[in-house]
DNA sequence: GAATAAAAACCGTCCAGTCGGTTTTTATGT
DNA sequence: ACATAAAAACCGACTGGACGGTTTTTATTC
C-alpha cells in the first residue's frame, strides 16, 4: 500500500478508536495506550503518526469540527437563501444535531479537552466568525446572540450531564428557538 | 482546641487551598499533594479528613453551591415579592455573578469535576428544583427556560474559554436577559 | 539501500492512596 | 483533681499502578 494511504488509514483508525473510548469509557480513560489497544495499532505506530497526545486531541477536534461544519453547510445549502437569519438557524440546527447524535459522541470530546484547554481556542475562533455572520444578518443582533447562547447552553449542559431537562423538553426548546417567525415579530416589536 | 473545631479548620484550609490551586494553576494541577503543600496540612492529615480525592472534590463543590445558593437567597430576599418571575431573575443574576467573580473561581471547579462526572449530578438535581420554581411562576414557561438556558450558555462558555463574546458584550446580554418587562410583553403577545 | 512506517520493550514521572507511628484531645476510673 | 486509657487528629515516608513519551528493532515502500 502507498505510504500516504497507510498513514492516513492509521490516523483515521486512531481517531475512531479515540471516539469509541470516549463514548464507552469517558474522557478520563482516553490514554495513548488505550487508543493503541482499541485500534490495533501499536503504540509505536501511534506515536509515529502523532508525536504527542495533544496532537491526537487536536486531530480529534478537527475531525469533529469538520463533521459539524459540513452539517452546517449542508443546511445552508438546502435552505431558501432569502430566509431571514439563515446563519443563526443553521447554527442552532447544528447545535441541536450535536446534542442528539448517537451517544455523547462529539461533545464528550469537549470534556476530553479539559486536559488541553488551549485547543478550545480553535472552537472559539470559529464561533467568533459564526457570531459575526449572525450579527450581520440579524434584525435584532442581541436577540440573535441570546438565541445562540440558549442553544449553546442546552448543548453544553447536556454534554456535561448538567441538563435539567428531559430529551423531549430539550427538543421542544430547540424547536422554539428555531421558530424564526415568532422571534422576528418580537425583534420588530422591540425596535 | 476542640476536636470538632480542629477538624473543621483543617477541612476549610484544604478547600481554600484547593480553590487557590485551581485559580492559579488550573484544575489539572489539583492533586492531593498540592493541596497538602498549599494548605500546610500534611498529606496524612488531609487524608484523615477526606478519605479520597473524590471526597475533597465533593466538599469543594458543596462549598461553592452553598456560596451561590446564599447569593441567590439574598437576591430573592432583597427583591419585591410581587415582582413577576422572581426566581428566574434570581437564577440569572446568580449566573451573572458566577461568571464575573474574581478569576475563574467557582467554575473552574466544574472543570475539575471532569474527573468525577458523578458529582455533577448534585448540581443537576438542584437545577431541576430551580427550574420547577421558574416554570411554576412563568407566564410563558418555555420562554423562561430559554432565558435560563441562555444565561447558562454564557456561563459555561466562559468557564471553558469558549465564549466568543467580550466581557462587555456578555454583560449587555445578561442585562437584556434580565429585562423582565420586555420578555413579559413578548410572552403576553405570544399567548 | 535509504527512508518511512510499525512493533515491542522500556523509562521516568506523577499521583492517589497506605501504613506505621506521634501528638493532642476526650473519656473513664479512682 | 489526677492518672490512665482510648480515641481522634496529624505526620510523612513509601507503594504500586497508570501514563506520556523514548529507544531499539523489524517490516514495508520507494
Amino acid at each position: 500500500m502507498e505510504n500516504a494511504v497507510r498513514s492516513e488509514r492509521t490516523r483515521q483508525a486512531a481517531i475512531q478508536a479515540a471516539l469509541a473510548i470516549i463514548a464507552r469509557d469517558g474522557p478520563g480513560r482516553l490514554t495513548l495506550d488505550a487508543i493503541a489497544r482499541e485500534s490495533g495499532i501499536s503504540k509505536g505506530g501511534l506515536m509515529h503518526q502523532f508525536r504527542t497526545k495533544q496532537a491526537v486531541l487536536k486531530a480529534l477536534l478537527e475531525h469533529q469540527i469538520e463533521h459539524f461544519e459540513k452539517f452546517s453547510q449542508d443546511y445552508l445549502a438546502s435552505t431558501d437563501p432569502r430566509q431571514p437569519e439563515a446563519h443563526l438557524s443553521a447554527q442552532i440546527e447544528t447545535l441541536r444535531e450535536a446534542v442528539s447524535e448517537p451517544h455523547s459522541v462529539a461533545f464528550a470530546i469537549v470534556a476530553a479537552l479539559a486536559e488541553e484547554p488551549d485547543l478550545l481556542s480553535i472552537i472559539r475562533d470559529i464561533d467568533v466568525q459564526k457570531i459575526a455572520n449572525i450579527k450581520a444578518e440579524a434584525a435584532d443582533p442581541e436577540l440573535a446572540m441570546l438565541r445562540w447562547a440558549a442553544a449553546r447552553g442546552l448543548v453544553l449542559s447536556s454534554v456535561f450531564g448538567l441538563c435539567p431537562f428531559s430529551a423531549e423538553e430539550r427538543e421542544r426548546l430547540f424547536a422554539r428557538l428555531l421558530d424564526a417567525r415568532q422571534w422576528d415579530a418580537f425583534a420588530k416589536a422591540n425596535r
